[in-house]
DNA sequence: GCGGTGCCGATTGTCGACAAATTGACAATT
DNA sequence: AATTGTCAATTTGTCGACAATCGGCACCGC
């Protein structure tokens, strides 16, 4: 098992490196829903050829993230409030099931770092930015969801907290009290650590319930807007 | 509200086309596991340039099918028992999650759909190849998972059925006894018809834990086969 | 015989080009 | 005035080509 003397060379595959940066601007907000991903307009933007910018966009279709209609292109995903109820009520099933399986199967390290997170999520509660706090609070229940040693699980996990990101940028902003969600991450772990299947299930339901209530209303409020005002901002490309 | 009056016209597109080809070549064991997709052998039995089949290969290796490695290619993935393992645990907690949604959804209509394909599997039991009665036993599942009415879900169980396919196809064959196999279907609906919660849950979770069993059992056995032969079948291109 | 070295064919990464299709605007017709 | 027909500009679909890189093989010194 002797590791090896080198970390590996990080080939960064240039497709990949273009639909990381896709992704991060769809996440962002800097692509709006509905927006015209034009082949030739991004690949000068990035200094290359159509090509490679074509697989990034067949990556990102099949996570989701864009919609591709033939001899059309490539155009950023609307999301419906619909598509976040769904999101967030399959987000539910998955982290429960983590958490059920995570009794079973995670160390101590994981629990430490789990606590750590908690502790970071307060420290950023004081002082930090909007982005960072639900950036961190993502990676809480990402760890958590790895704590089940699931591989499969974690990968599906990541493509939802993708979506999610890419409502909540929508919506604008969802702390109105970072402390109290802070807050709210510690019974998860103490259920934990006490291997209270009840409490944990419990607990975890309630936290993703209230982001799922939250996101969905403030959800529903925008596509209102959308609808009232013919040609909404959702069609803007920027 | 207005629904639309017609449905669209499917312009098949082609990249879709090879990518579904190259998914049935890979489910069906035609394309054995470690082999290599080399670019321009597939775009000269596809008839087209090396383009296409590129962007069908990034659809294919998000989607966990094939792995992708830079300035080396793509090559079908090798699953492991581990793999199997995490496919069925994720799944139990999705089609678990699926089914406990469904109880309050479901429609008439859906349930007459699940006791059709019951018989339908009674009568593939009688007279049918192994490959119709997977195919029509995950059909059943499916169904299932879209009684839950959301989509996000059925997206992510259909992405488990193609690798759970692969597996199977791997093994060889699974059904000892296919009439015993559509039976244990039906306490699924009886539980659901009488809104049983814990007994659906419950005659689900054993149904799945079953086959999830079976599955790894035996691939731990072809795992351990492609160890003793040094150099295994796996690696076989064909 | 054996481990290391350098070369060669095969394959991938990327590009520019051309044909086909879509979009939107404008003109013609009823 | 509303609908239809036409056309030009833009954009996608696909292709063939060239450079960079990888894997395997013979070669070489020990």
């Amino acid at each position: 098992m002797a590791e090896s003397m080198f970390s590996e060379i990080s080939t960064t595959d240039l497709v990949t490196q273009i639909s990381r940066q896709i992704t991060e601007a769809i996440v962002t907000g800097r692509l709006k829903p509905g927006a015209r991903l034009t082949e030739l307009q991004l690949s000068r933007e990035f200094g290359t050829s159509r090509a490679p910018v074509r697989e990034a966009a067949r990556l990102l279709e099949s996570q989701g993230l864009v919609v591709f209609s033939p001899r059309r292109g490539f155009f950023v995903r609307t999301l419906t409030a619909v598509d976040l109820r769904d999101i967030y009520e399959l987000r539910i099933g998955l982290e429960l099931h983590a958490a059920s399986l995570a009794l079973e199967r995670i160390g101590q390290a994981e629990v430490a770092g789990l606590e750590r997170q908690i502790e970071k999520l307060y420290r950023l509660a004081d002082a930090g930015s909007a982005e960072s706090q639900i950036f961190e609070d993502f990676a809480f229940h990402r760890m958590l969801c790895a704590a089940s040693h699931n591989a499969r699980l974690v990968k599906v996990y990541d493509e939802l907290a993708t979506e999610m990101r890419a409502g909540i940028t929508l919506i604008g902003k969802l702390y109105d009290d970072p402390h109290r969600i802070a807050k709210t991450h510690e019974p998860i772990v103490a259920a934990l650590k006490r291997s209270d299947r009840k409490e944990l299930l419990g607990a975890l339901r309630d936290h993703i319930t209230v982001a799922q209530e939250a996101v969905v209303a403030l959800f529903h409020g925008i596509e209102k807007d959308a609808t009232d005002a013919q040609n909404g901002p959702i069609w803007h490309c920027g």
